[in-house]
DNA sequence: TTTTTTTGCTAAATATATTTAGTAGATTGC
DNA sequence: GCAATCTACTAAATATATTTAGCAAAAAAA
């Protein structure tokens, strides 16, 4: 167990004050005039020793933690854990640390969570905004933290966001359905509020009403049980006849597809919203509205480190194309 | 933007001093005989204005930063984000944060990230090894910062670990599909050192031997590319006119799947290690070695903290037993 | 009454950096 | 030749807590 070295143990060593020493190793050495052979011999004596500032002493004066906090709706969804794939590796490329967490629609344990990130001074916040948290994220903006709404955006507060086109990608999706010569199309969403549920519910109605088709639409609660999900979507679909439905996320489409393998429902035309590992190598493989999550992550990180570092005159509101990826569950035969 | 509250403000507005306050936020105010009503005075106070201590300082204080490093193999692998949910769930109820990030079975990267950590004085570490490690995992030791390795350990250097009875929950899922009537089964694993991989390895030969029958093994690189991978399950099948199979990873039985499924190759029996949504609603569904990751997490974290609070008196290795799932793929009809 | 102990609190040191304000000496300007 | 400017640094303040060592007054013991 050697002991840290610290820079007054730099300074002492050469001689010289533990001031010249910061300036030289934050990179201030041209603007304080420090002579280029000090700043060699110091540069030199760091390297030698190893020397590494300690972030706390560091972060304590200048204010910056070079920590930003994720929070998202649950990590354990694979479409969240990709996303936070893409994001740690951008971050450490940018030299800063992630601390994460899911909130799983629970606004109570969000607000909390919220409130513990800032007081660790996180410099900067990823969020994909449940219900509830307009007070929580006005607050952020209004202590002047950096920040960056992700997947859906809190309309009543002007902040920066980056988000999937939902309502193209839905209406697409829904266009493609009604094209293979489907009639009874449902909608299986969420009873949420969220901008990204709107606007998946627009984009179906959109199409529904060009081809001039009634549509039907089921809506299921966050909370309620696998069980329940599954019965309710398996009467949707029944009851209606409906001859193809759209997913609003890809675990309702999980659960769709669980309730219908189970009552050997024969299965309707599909599409999901979110790639799935599942989907690919179902039999038969879903077609899916799939979000670029490398270019959501990249302009995400990239308008956050812009917004720390002061670079950001106006505030940014980004909405990237989604892909509609065709396969077989929605290929009328 | 309101100033932030300092424990000088509350000092100076109490009229008493700096030291008091800290005792008594600090739960010290019996052992300091301060005297209930100042005590009662301070807490009210420090409640009414919301005074929070600037963390940093603390930490720096302290050498506590409360913060824990997880390195994992993937966080996008299913297996480890669910891993990450339940560590950081419970990690935050003891008043812990997580930083996170992915190794991707690179050493360099590794070794990089956990130098890091260990710059950012993280108050402990959970990893899972990848090879090569042995080093950096014994220059942790050495540096006295409490760790548990998960998943898998370094055999050389004697640590805390909690992993899965990978040697048994192999030997089940062989033995199962011998007594199914299987003759030729097949491994699929990787090339690769780490005990977990060992330990199914021989989980398997046992079984095997047990039964008196030819075992066959492939080895896959760790960097092959998804096509590869396919190519090798694909031939290592066919060639060997394999009954059935028993995947050491579920991202390998994913692309045995993937690969059996394009080439309309006949599905073997099959057993997988770790769930994965895929395989219960994969037709036929999937029979599965399932680890336990309600006790995995929960004996990690517990053993962690009680190495941070000093409390573990001598190192505490774990295994906790695995759960065979049997489903559809594995069952002789 | 004097000494000892206890009570209740505080001044100053500490953790480890960054940053502001300034200084001594050398050079330049006029 | 003397003031003004520049060069190359540094002392001290600062960020915000925790912790050690110690002090004055009150109570108890002698």
């Amino acid at each position: 167990m050697k002991k840290r070295v610290l820079i007054s143990d730099i300074a002492k060593a050469l001689g010289i004050s533990v001031t010249t020493v910061s300036f030289i190793l934050n990179d201030k050495a041209k603007e304080k005039r420090i002579s280029d052979a000090l700043t060699k011999r110091v540069l030199d004596y760091v390297n030698k020793v190893g020397y590494k500032p300690n972030q706390l002493a560091k972060s304590l004066r200048t204010g910056q933690t070079k920590i930003l906090g994720l929070l998202v709706e649950d990590i354990a969804n694979p479409f969240f854990s990709n996303v936070a794939k893409h994001i740690e590796r951008r971050a450490y490329e940018t030299g800063y640390h992630i601390i994460y967490c899911s909130m799983d629609n629970d606004e109570h344990k969000a607000k909390e969570l919220i409130q513990l990130f800032m007081d660790r001074q996180v410099d900067g916040f990823i969020i994909t905004p449940s219900e509830g948290l307009e007070d929580t994220i006005s607050n952020i903006k209004q202590n002047n933290i950096p920040l960056v709404l992700f997947d859906r955006f809190v309309p009543s507060v002007e902040t920066n966001y980056v988000v999937s086109d939902n309502r193209r990608g839905s209406y697409e999706a829904t266009k493609h359905l009604l094209e293979g010569g489907n009639k009874r199309i449902g909608l299986i969403s969420l009873y949420s509020n969220q901008t990204q549920m709107r606007d998946r519910l627009d984009g179906y109605m959109e199409a529904m009403d060009e081809f001039r088709v009634q549509s039907f639409i089921k809506k299921l609660n966050l909370d309620s049980s696998e069980a329940e999900s599954q019965e309710q979507i398996r009467e949707f679909v029944v009851d209606n006849k409906l001859d193809a439905v759209l997913f609003a996320t890809n675990y309702l489409a999980v659960d769709g597809l669980k309730a219908l393998k189970q009552h050997k429902t024969s299965l309707p035309k599909m599409v999901a919203f979110d790639e799935h590992t599942l989907f690919k190598l179902h039999d038969p493989s879903i077609t899916v509205v799939s979000q670029d999550i490398e270019q959501l992550t990249r302009e995400l990180i990239h308008t956050l480190i812009a917004e720390i570092s002061g670079k950001l005159k106006e505030v940014r509101q980004l909405t990237i194309p989604c892909q509609l990826i065709v396969r077989e569950s929605s290929i009328s035969s």
